[in-house]
DNA sequence: CACCATGTTCCTTG
DNA sequence: CCAAGGAACATGGT
């Protein structure tokens, strides 16, 4: 479940749901998501805080805390890894399979789940620095975009995923991108033009922007969807799959005729990742 | 059994 | 020191 827009649309769901609640407990079924926070430090730091807001960095959540009697506010950090998932249930429902974190909010209570157990939930921040600017940001600019590329001989495709570059396009939005901005995903990123920078600045924060409309259109609540938390993602299944498919104009699409000039999708693997593109609008 | 999967980090090699 | 490539992490779907 996790880009970019995925994590913007959890976040704007969940923050005013966790605004001004108090964790009365922690419980902690995967220990390893926590690293290197132990489970000792989590429960002990969160027991008692408050949520004062949630926000995103990248592809990473920030929840920030008060604590009862501190004045120094308390900073924990979410990544969803590949197949994580965030979601407030009710204390009657039975707990996911892969649960790897619950908190206690009283009435109900927050669940991290995780499946393969990429992400994690943690008081760490490293690796907050070393992150580029945000795509939708004002940093991100055709300016910063052109010298931080001169500088990498690597494809443009496999360059889009160094989230020191630029914090929170992943395997799916960088391949749509580089669709949108007619861009051949193997052109080292050294050999962008001017004008095919600016090209693809647009079109990753077009494709973005686009993807977080989408999504807050679907309905978010856990009670609504019986059992899931109404997150669209790819790999899941029913209506919400196929709804994000639509919005997919080259990804996981080989074989298919292109939108634009109907020459066949194809896919091709840069590492060790799945890219698709269209040999006809994107050459080399 | 084979291969694939939205991400990041670590290790090796050059 | 840096860049690049690949494996590892862990589980499930097809």
């Amino acid at each position: 479940m996790p880009e970019l827009p995925e994590v913007e649309i959890l976040v704007r769901h969940l923050a005013p749901l966790l605004k001004g609640k108090t964790i009365r407990g922690v419980e902690v079924r995967r220990p390893k998501v926590l690293a290197p926070t132990t489970e000792r430090e989590l429960v002990r730091s969160l027991r008692g805080a408050k949520f004062t807001g949630l926000s995103r960095r990248g592809k990473y959540l920030l929840f920030s805390l008060r604590r009862p009697k501190r004045r120094d506010p308390l900073l924990l950090v979410g990544h969803l890894g590949m197949t994580g998932r965030m979601y407030l249930m009710p204390k009657s429902a039975t707990l996911p399979k892969h649960a790897a974190v619950v908190l206690d909010l009283g009435r109900t209570r927050m669940v991290y789940e995780d499946t393969r157990y990429f992400g994690r939930l943690t008081l760490d921040r490293g690796g907050l620095e070393k992150l580029g600017p945000e795509p939708l940001g004002p940093d991100f600019t055709a300016a910063y975009f052109a010298v931080n590329l001169e500088r990498s001989r690597q494809p443009i495709k496999v360059k889009l995923l160094d989230q020191t570059l630029v914090a929170g396009v992943g395997n799916i939005y960088a391949s749509e991108a580089l669709f949108r901005a007619r861009i051949s995903p193997r052109l080292a990123a050294n050999k962008l033009s001017a004008g095919q920078i600016k090209n693809l600045r647009q079109a990753i924060r077009e494709v973005l922007t686009e993807a977080i409309g989408s999504g807050s259109t679907l309905p978010l609540d856990f009670a609504g969807n019986g059992g899931r938390d109404g997150l669209f993602y790819y790999g899941g299944s029913g209506d919400e799959s196929s709804f994000y498919q639509e919005r997919l104009l080259v990804y996981d699409r080989q074989g298919q005729p292109c939108i634009r000039c109907r020459s066949p999708i194809k896919r091709l693997v840069q590492g060790a990742r799945s890219t698709f593109y269209c040999v006809g609008c994107q050459r080399a």
